[in-house]
DNA sequence: ATTAAAATGCACTTCTGTTGCACGGCTTTT
DNA sequence: AAAAGCCGTGCAACAGAAGTGCATTTTAAT
């Protein structure tokens, strides 16, 4: 818990007990959480509490949205090394069609585009769906 | 006119006025079009109608739904040969920041991806936002 | 301890997508 | 031609998620 409080610190976010409590339980997931994961989990919280901070973080280069094409955004901790809050990490997500979670496979790069002429990229959003390897091994 | 009418019989569709309407507003138009677009091109026609012509579109495979990550659903005509309503037609989508639309690269298929062990790929979705060709050419 | 700033909670709004129901026209059947 | 039924359309209302304004509480600094 001390080592949370730090590493809020370090991205220059005041460390409350609510903030921590949001970090630690995404941290405990492998998955990338909604809002309402979130709200659920802390139904002592405000909803607005929770968006709030997952602007924070998402803001302070702490989570990175994730749009998986459910029509929910998810949001997942960042890796220890990226730098989200310069430039893009454009790792690739997976959205489980079968237990419906969204993961980041922070290994899996998007590969490079060629654009026609004219097109300039500055951002991608590569998501895969099927089933992950907990459901499929049945 | 009698072209269009013809297409939608050949998908199974009943070549309604409003349905031909629709289907040559989206033929005219180069990039994808939100709900909220074409209920603006049709003021004297209902939402309701206008969201049910898509449905039917799409299961029909006359469109295709994209996710360009504005949280708005887009719907692009399919290319003449696609077999949309079989097997996804996995092209790629550009996003342009600058004039907000979204086309398909329908020529740029989204390349193989080696996914971690137990993972099975169904479907994919890949959205690069940039500037596109009308917007850079300033 | 006092004060200022930041975080939290409550209520409400907006936007998008979606569904239920009723009306009316067109098609089909007899 | 009349009757029956299907299908498209329009109206209304709902649902879920994202976002905002303001009052209140908590935290940090002096």
């Amino acid at each position: 818990m001390k080592e949370i409080e730090s590493t809020l610190q370090n991205k220059g976010i005041r460390p409350t007990a609510m903030r921590m409590l949001i970090y630690k339980f995404m941290a405990e997931k492998n998955s990338a959480q909604g809002l309402s994961d979130l709200e659920l989990a802390f139904t002592k919280a405000d909803r607005t509490t929770v968006y709030r901070t997952l602007k924070t973080f998402e803001e302070k280069g702490v989570v990175h949205q994730i749009d998986d094409g459910t029509g929910v955004l998810k949001y997942a901790l960042c890796e220890p090394g990226c730098r989200c809050d310069i430039e893009r990490d454009l790792h690739l997500h997976f959205h489980c069609n079968a237990c419906d979670k969204t993961i980041c496979l922070t290994e899996h790069k998007i590969p490079h585009i060629n654009l026609p002429d004219g097109f300039i990229a500055e951002d991608a959003n590569l998501v895969v769906k099927g089933i992950c390897d907990s459901c499929s091994t049945y």
